[in-house]
DNA sequence: CCTCTCAAG
DNA sequence: CCTTGAGAG
């Protein structure tokens, strides 16, 4: 490439700066939930740091789902097990092998015909030091405080605890390793076998309620199970043609993946969508499920989805963003396939990598749809009005790339934002920007708690 | 190309539909100015029609520079000479003869140089008429109106003539036969021999004041030699390298060029602008001149630009948009070269296709930047706040392409909109879209009048 | 289905 | 300099 078509490439790619990143940070605040976060934070202890547990081998019952109150694994909460075990993990090891023998034939109505299949709960805690054993040789990741917006008051509380939301382009590993062009990452930060504990710490570290995924190529053979296994109900939307069938040694194609907490919600409906525009169908999907929140009673929709990349397809984004309103529209004014009162508001959350900025048309769509949506993650910032500088940030040998693509909507009327995750800063992110040894996708996790602004039984 | 990659490429060029057309629509009015519009409008009587005039072969003088006042050509208004000659037209044929010999050897200092060479004046409806001789088998041009908004006092009387602004990207004659692919034009109607005579019909129809053209690669043989004729001082900028350079038998690059009516403006100041981003060089150019109105005595600053075209090139385009506003706040503030009370405003008119729908950054940019600039066509709709919904609109391999790419900027606190030119509704366009056999550019021409807020007597 | 690389004009 | 089309993965 010379000269002048590197720089216009990178010109092309410039980093909007003209958005002011966050600006008020809090530490950890002792909530109901405690996210464990200790041993492998930069700044808050390093690897190898605070030895103290030991790594039993057993399966353990860490959460139920009999009782309606929420179980919160509480357990070791800064006390790491590092260096006792130092080559590969057992527990997770044994787990993975004995569940991808049969990667491609498990079918998603298995895991939704079977709502009780909480036979092999695994110790969550258990499973995060395994994963800080597989990774002490990587970097300590950077610290990620959680952000409690100012001027917000709370809603949550003992009978109305607040929901974690987890939304992640966890990057299909077909893709990373065979032909996104990372140049600056070094391929053996994308090994799956040391990419899938970094992705599986970064879940267990701040154990959401609610996990939504994109570019998941890994499903039936490892991220069904293992959250299986830790209690979640897990479903999961291939792409009609996935670009990593492509790809030599490929594990089928990436789709996105909705998880939940079985000890939270219950299932009431599930609809999986291919998302149109003009009528005609696209490549992409969504997944949209209406949950009954066992704590509260409520209901709520979730919907997790991944619209289609790159420059010149503004348009397609905006018509798949309008077909998705449609459909979540025709889902929560029907109640969620419940028979009631049509004046009752079905609480809605939308997670995706919508591959547009905020200043595209599907962005202003979803801003301004009659379902009352707002994106979490401008709370972030100090007027409460602008997303984040960047939700990935990578470097392609076009050049260097830093977007913001990522959101998180919810029902502003329903729902209250209780805090969130914070994004890292450029330092803390490194010079090769992402993925990278310490993180593994190159796209950011996004994370929020929120609650519902009514309690059931007052409007009743 | 299969019916599913089609269906992509012709969604992601999908025509904006949310946008309002414009509704008010007035016909011409009698103006200072006969705009000659009849023979050739489909609609006000097509071609052959009220056949009364003949050709006179001799050269007019139809527009003196001497005296102050502005001379408008007005002789033979609703008169065509239509049939009189059918082969080829003499006048506008020995012209062009007589002046193609030395094509690219005619440096632009020639023309700025030599003020007062109005010695082969053209009467402009001779030449008009030679057109249409020319083009009689073509269809006859559908009509366009000149709207006057409502709700706007005109500013202009005798003392304040408005002056006409045309702005149009009129197609490289490289780029419209040799590598844009407009599959559904046939090439017969892309002929540079006929396509020309369609082009200066345009500009003769409406005789602007100011004329800013892009993508001309016929400048030195074609249009400085009959613009000149017609009294009109011109200026020329090639891109650095022009993609017509890579076609076969190219006339040389295209650029940007400008014209003013020498019977109305006397040039101050010129800067032949190479567009940066990032502190580096682009391939784009502007022109910009400082201009002295012979009849009010007040300054205009006029600029013609051309912007990187394609998605995935906004970033580029915004920043080249920045570079431009920084050179025109420097020129403006300089008082156009003058030493003067830096607090006199000098008004300012920048006329292009900007390559950006008005949804991008870069139409942000010049929308909110310290000059005050306002685009001129939003005027054309019901709510003076909307663009109009194309000023392009294409069928490539790729798909069909509809969208809004050029503008008239001006400075709203210093100069008013009479009157603009509407665009053509999608039937008059017709279905294989542009260009065609009544169109000769993929964009449309946009016109409008404007005028002076002060009278520059009052602000002394 | 999609995107990158390459070569041609 | 920049775009387009072919071909690979």
């Amino acid at each position: 490439m010379n000269p002048a078509r590197r720089c216009s490439a990178l010109l092309n790619q410039l980093c909007v700066s003209s958005r002011g990143g966050p600006t008020a940070r809090r530490p950890f605040s002792p909530a109901e939930r405690s996210s464990s976060a200790g041993p492998r934070y930069s700044g808050v202890g390093g690897r190898g740091v605070g030895v103290k547990g030991t790594c039993p081998q057993g399966k353990l019952s860490g959460a139920s789902i009999a009782g309606a109150a929420l179980v919160c694994p509480m357990g070791g909460s800064s006390s790491s097990s590092s260096s006792s075990s130092s080559s590969s993990s057992r527990l997770f090891g044994t787990l993975s092998q004995s569940l991808n023998s049969s990667p491609l034939a498990q079918p998603d109505l298995y895991a939704e015909e079977s709502p009780d299949q909480d036979l092999a709960e695994v110790d969550p805690d258990q499973l995060l030091r395994e994963c800080e054993d597989v990774l002490q040789r990587r970097p300590a990741r950077p610290h990620r405080d959680l952000v409690y917006p100012s001027g917000t008051a709370p809603c949550h509380h003992k009978h109305n605890p607040s929901i974690r939301i987890m939304q992640w382009n966890i990057l299909a590993q077909a893709l990373g390793e065979g032909k996104d062009g990372f140049i600056r990452c070094p391929l053996e930060a994308l090994n799956w076998q040391e990419r899938k504990y970094l992705i599986l710490e970064e879940i267990l570290t701040y154990r959401p309620d609610i996990l939504c995924l994109q570019e998941v190529d890994h499903y039936y053979d490892t991220f069904q199970p293992i959250m299986a296994s830790l209690g979640y109900h897990g479903s999961f939307l291939a792409k009609p043609w996935s670009p990593c069938l492509d790809v030599e040694q490929n594990n089928g194609p990436d789709g996105c993946a909705l998880f939940f907490r079985r000890s939270r919600f219950s299932l009431q409906a599930t609809a999986h969508l291919r998302l149109s525009a003009m009528m005609l169908p696209t490549n992409q999907v969504a997944i949209v499920q209406t949950l009954h929140c066992r704590v509260t009673g409520q209901r709520l929709c979730v919907a997790v989805t991944h619209l289609k990349a790159r420059s010149g397809w503004e348009r397609l984004r905006s018509a798949q963003g309008a077909d998705l309103l449609q459909s979540l529209r025709s889902i929560t004014s029907r109640g969620g396939g419940q028979s009631e009162a049509p004046s009752a508001v079905l609480p809605l959350v939308v997670c995706g990598d919508f591959n547009a900025e905020p200043s595209e048309d599907v962005y202003r769509r979803f801003s301004s749809s009659p379902l009352g949506l707002d994106s979490a993650y401008k709370l972030l910032s100090s007027d409460r009005q602008t997303e984040p500088a960047y939700t990935t940030w990578k470097i392609r040998p076009s050049g260097e790339s830093c977007s913001t693509l990522d959101y998180i909507w919810y029902t502003h009327d329903a729902l209250s934002v209780d805090c969130l995750l914070d994004i890292p800063t450029e330092e803390q992110i490194g010079p090769g920007r992402l993925p990278s040894y310490h993180y593994p996708s190159d796209h950011l996790s996004l994370l929020c708690d929120v609650s519902f602004r009514d309690e059931p039984h007052r409007l009743m």
